[in-house]
DNA sequence: CCTTGACCTTCCAATTGCTGGAAGCCCCAT
DNA sequence: ATGGGGCTTCCAGCAATTGGAAGGTCAAGG
């Protein structure tokens, strides 16, 4: 099992859904895999450090085209940190930007919610912004 | 033209797309418009105000089934505000949950583009975080 | 040897909330 | 009557999965 592993193992060993795999060969995002003689995938411990490296990136929030350049400076040699460093930067901020908006709305929400008795009468300032 | 708006007038005055309008009503969002004689919907003043009660549903994040819930509850007069209140709650639960991972991401995101030099060198700490 | 069950394969559909396009009808003004 | 808007429907796609159905494969046990 040292090399060739079956997709299921791959999942296993990358904490990447197997199903998910097949779906990221299928969009481009990893390369095609090798295929056994009736047809299963072959994964080599390689693959798997490419899935759990997209795994991660995932886990940070970069969309899929992103990934697919992190990985693409990632196994380039003569990258530069700064290409690296703007993507993250770039992330940052939409993570920024939406975070922001998460919590302007979460505002909003709170003092309505604050300023609703929240009994059996029907007398409700949240329906009320809503309606305004 | 008191009452009886096309879907374009109904868009301007309500600020909701009249692509989505129909696209709620579809979903059962909003209920089905009238039709003049030749096929148009026609929408009252009445239409716009729930139409204008989704868009700020909207703004504030609500997804479109709690909506569905919100919009009844505003239509009934017997409502209690607790339920009202209790939706708000869940949402800003929801948005608390939200904000957190998405910090959280931001959190490493920052730290990893702090210790990355930037420059044309290719050694990079976040490379290095995402193959770990 | 054959069956069983766990795996693998493909393709298709749903999710959430829209947004766009194409084809075709309708209405009003010139 | 002709042009241009606006209206209608349906179809397709976005992001990133997840689920299911139908079928092939592999290894073990009876």
């Amino acid at each position: 099992m040292k090399d060739g592993m079956t997709i299921g193992d791959a999942a296993k060993a990358s904490g990447v859904n197997a199903k998910l795999i097949r779906y990221y060969e299928s969009i481009g995002l990893i390369p095609e895999a090798g295929r056994t003689a009736s047809g299963y995938r072959v994964y080599s411990d390689r693959d798997v450090n490419v899935l759990r490296f997209v795994k991660r990136a995932r886990t940070l929030g970069f969309g899929i085209e992103r990934i697919q350049k992190l990985v693409g400076l990632w196994q380039d040699r003569s990258r530069c940190s700064s290409e690296v460093k703007r993507i993250a930067l770039q992330h940052i901020d939409e993570l920024e930007a939406k975070i922001a908006e998460l919590q302007a709305m979460r505002d909003t929400l709170h003092e309505l919610a604050d300023a609703c008795h929240g009994d059996e009468r029907p007398d409700c300032p949240i329906l009320k912004d809503l309606a305004s």
